[in-house]
This record gives C-alpha cells, sequence and structure tokens, in this order.
DNA sequence: CCTATATTTCGTCATACAACGAAATATCGA
DNA sequence: TCGATATTTCGTTGTATGACGAAATATAGG
C-alpha cells in the first residue's frame, strides 16, 4: 500500500506527469525539463526528486549536468511498470503533450543551433541523444 | 489531461483506494463503507462525492440508502478502466485490503444477525449482495 | 405530521504541498 | 584558484485538501 500510495500521489501533479511523459521519448538533464516546463530550477528539481522517491525516473550524473531517464521497465517493480503504462496510455494523445513536444524539440534545435563543434562541449548533449528512443545504460557510449 | 488528473487525484487518499477495492467485490451503501473505513460520515460521503465526480464509481438511491458501486467497466472511459485495473493489480494482495475484507464481512454479518426476516426491512441489503460480485443493472432485481 | 435514520452540504481547522528565491554544493574551464 | 553554470537544499508563502461537527435534505414508518 505504501509503494502505490507513493506512486499515486507523485502521479498527481500535472507537472510531474509532463516530465514522465517527455522522459519516455528521450533522457534529458534538468535545465532542459526547467525550459520546457517554464518552472524555476527548484521547483522542477524537486519535482524530479518526488518522481524519483517514488521510482518512477533514475538519474545519472554527467559533468555539470543530472540527466534523467524513465525507470527501466523490465527491472522496475510491478507498480512501477503498471504506472507508467497507465499514464502514457491516458495521455500519448493530450495535446498537452504534443505541445510540450514541439516545445522540447525547439530546445533541443536551439542548443544546436548556438554550438559549434568547439561550443558543443559546453551543452547537454541531448541533440545527440535524439535518436535514443530506447533508452539503454549508456554511460559508456556518451559523447564526451 | 483535465480527466486524467481529476482520475490521478482521487487515487491519492488512501481511504479512497480502500473504498475502490471493497467496491470492486460488491455494491455498499454510505453507511457500510464508512462502518469499515471508520470515518465520520460526512468524510466518507466526501470521498465517494470525488470518486463519483472522476466517473470512478456509480451510485444509484435506494429507500433510506445510497449505493455506490465500482464504474461498469464495458461502458467506461478508457482512462478509467486502466485506473481501476492500476489500482486492482497493485493492491489485491495488500495486507491493508485484505484486513478491510474482514472489516467488511464482519459488518455484514452484524447486520444479518441482529435482523430477523421482518426487522431486514430497516437494514442496508448488503448481506443479500454477497453473491453479486459481477455488478449489473440490478435495480429491478432487488429484494425490496 | 412527526420522529428516526441516511446522506449531503457547509464551515472550520490543521496539515500537506507547489511555487519561488536565496544560499549551499558540485563541476568545468579559464 | 576563481568565476560561471548546473543542481540541490532550505525557508517562506499561498493554496489545496482531509478531518470533523453542525445543520440541511430526503425517506420510511408510526
Amino acid at each position: 500500500m505504501f509503494d502505490f500510495m507513493t506512486v499515486a500521489k507523485a502521479l498527481t501533479d500535472e507537472n510531474r506527469v509532463r516530465i514522465l511523459m517527455a522522459l519516455r521519448a528521450r533522457e534529458m538533464c534538468v535545465c532542459q525539463i526547467t525550459g520546457f516546463l517554464d518552472l524555476a530550477p527548484s521547483t522542477t528539481s524537486k519535482h524530479l526528486s518526488v518522481l524519483r522517491q517514488a521510482r518512477l525516473i533514475e538519474s545519472r550524473k554527467k559533468g555539470k549536468w543530472v540527466y534523467y531517464t524513465m525507470a527501466d521497465l523490465p527491472s522496475a517493480l510491478p507498480v512501477i511498470r503498471e504506472a507508467l503504462t497507465f499514464v502514457h496510455n491516458a495521455l500519448k494523445d493530450s495535446p498537452e503533450i504534443l505541445q510540450d513536444r514541439h516545445r522540447i524539440e525547439a530546445i533541443l534545435a536551439r542548443e544546436a543551433d548556438f554550438c559549434s563543434e568547439m561550443e558543443r562541449r559546453n551543452t547537454p548533449d541531448s541533440y545527440h541523444s535524439l535518436e535514443i528512443h530506447t533508452l539503454a545504460d549508456d554511460n559508456t557510449t556518451a559523447t564526451e
């Protein structure tokens, strides 16, 4: 019951649900999530903390950035799998989520535009993750 | 998104989730639900209102009593079906829910004990609904 | 009509929580 | 080392919500 309630409470905030839907497509760092949600970084961080404590997402640190990804489904608890499926089925076609996708594309494109190959070293590498739709342990294949 | 958030928020209270799990087995009137939750009637009523507004449960009035049932799955919105499945899968074996089942059995047995065939007219008829696990439109087949 | 019972509505109180900014921490690059 | 950027932690504030009791509403039965 405790696990279920923790997960259920994590799903009650619209911004957290938008984060879950966004991370389904690609991993993102906090500043990118902050960008498309249009929230203060501290607020985003708090939401990510709630989602992580519920085990709905995972994080990895890389340089200055902390990247968040959807929980690894094969190894996740059943309640996590079912929760993520529930959210996905319910919202995959919702206007708000589609709009978020556009906002995210814009953020990634802007990052890519601004950066020459050199400058890209000071930019989160999500542009390079565009093709990553099946999230795996890619800590080793990173670009930096 | 609005429907999903309404449903998700309805699932964030432990008492409401316990109601959903209890109604999966049988329809119950407010006083019976109040009994096994051990809450004030007004509190129970409020919880039922939240669940009904989210369309997770339905109600029918019969005499002095208002009976609540799980939403009719075949005709329910997909988000409702998925939410109820999510809750059921996550909690069907949880200790709290099993304990609730015992508490409910005790309440139903007490009602049955106290009432002779005559007195039963002044008692909610859930004892007679013990066999009803597949909830259908039984307004016409009622015992009174 | 009057009383008893069931339920809902309303007002109140205490707690939970989302939002922010400021400050602390961590890492990178000059 | 110093400054810039990313993230988290902390404290505060306003709002949302769960709890209750009292009062209003509805129904059955005398």
